[in-house]
DNA sequence: AGGATTCCATACCCTCGGTACGTACTCTCA
DNA sequence: TGAGAGTACGTACCGAGGGTATGGAATCCT
């Protein structure tokens, strides 16, 4: 888009510098303002946070805020996405230790399980995120991220297998939805620790079955 | 609670019908604010729905429907529990027919990927219903209706197994969220009933592993 | 018959998302 | 280096929508 004909020896320097002092108070406050929108989305959902708030907590005004988000919608839709990415980028970090299909699946389930101890993901991608964006967007960003881990690792263990390719869709639905149930089941539980314990368990049978059978149809 | 020592021969008429015409009346628009209660929060979620939109389909005004329910979330809850029960009931019902507990098991998820096909409860019950409501009082709802369903299906599972009865609750929030991400799956895709089979065969293709495992731990 | 109660309408209040506009500060460039 | 342009906010206000206060008409009780 920029072509800068002539360079000015000052435009260098910002140029090493990469920033300004102003850019720097900008994206300063930016971060400030995802920050505290982050933990009171968290807190109180999407309907039950209020705008003021977040400006109050954020220690600037409204002005501030549609400055650099033209809607409450377009906030709540940057803390989703940074939210989620963080997340999906643990779990495919945890997930690339081991070469196993059945082992990443493993891990996979287990790192998932820890991350949604803190109530960030949960609340915000898995509980407010389909009815603040709409199931519609949700689902895309959904299968873009956790979704598409979970799907890969499937059609990886169904490959293995050497059957079922045809419902690869339809198992991926299926073991996300338990993945997020199951992550749910932990966070209520009194003693999380076990709850996981218990969910690992349940899973690894569900798999330990399905490499008994035969052929999948 | 009412303990009437004399019976008014009129009260002995009301009896008989059971009911006055005010209270024809009465109930009658608290019917009307339910039914289109239900079609909008289905058509636009909970927050998407003004209350001037419900009165107004119901053609009375603020003020009926604050006499009958003393919140927008009241009504919501009442819209929910309606459609909640109604579901619950379509599926215990179609469950009974059978005795063995892996058919109960298929019948069951067959019957609730149909009943799913409408939005009515996906939008209301699964989707809505935990952000409106809060997470503890649907958690709670659910136990007492659909969960609870499910959780028994699966005890049963787990006792003609033979095992893994400590895993049941675990059991119970793993299937659950499966069937639940399941219909969604079925409802977003364009062919509903290949769909509907794709899920069926995936479920039941866990199933059939599962009855392989010599124990479950 | 007359008071009590139910059922509902009207008018109003308050919160909150969003907009219009003003302003101070900074960056650019001659 | 200083003046214009642009950025990064702050302030004041609007309108939609949930909720309330009040009143009245119909009905029920005795």
């Amino acid at each position: 888009m920029v072509h800068p004909t002539k360079v000015h020896p000052k435009s260098v320097l910002r140029a090493a510098r990469k920033t300004t002092r102003r850019q720097d108070y900008s994206s300063s406050t930016k971060r400030a303002l995802l920050d505290n929108a982050t933990t009171l989305f968290t807190d109180h959902g999407y309907a039950g946070t209020s705008l003021d708030e977040v400006v109050a907590a954020a220690r600037v005004t409204k002005g501030a805020l549609y400055h650099h988000f033209p809607s409450k919608l377009a906030l709540f839709e940057a803390v989703f996405e940074r939210v989620q990415d963080s997340t999906a980028r643990e779990v495919e970090k945890a997930i690339s230790a081991s070469k196993d299909p059945w082992e990443r699946a493993q891990i996979g389930l287990e790192k998932f399980l820890e991350v949604c101890r803190e109530p960030r993901f949960r609340r915000i991608c898995i509980q407010e995120g389909p009815v603040a964006l709409g199931h519609e967007r949700w689902h895309e960003a959904e299968k873009a991220s956790s979704l598409g881990i979970v799907q890969r690792t499937v059609d990886d263990l169904l490959a293995d297998l050497g059957s079922g390719e045809e419902l690869s869709e339809a198992f991926g639905a299926v073991f996300y939805g338990a993945i997020r149930s199951a992550s749910e089941y932990v966070a209520d539980a009194e003693d999380p620790n076990a709850a996981s314990e218990e969910v690992q368990a349940s899973i690894g049978a569900i798999l330990a079955g399905m490499r008994l059978l035969p052929t999948i149809s």
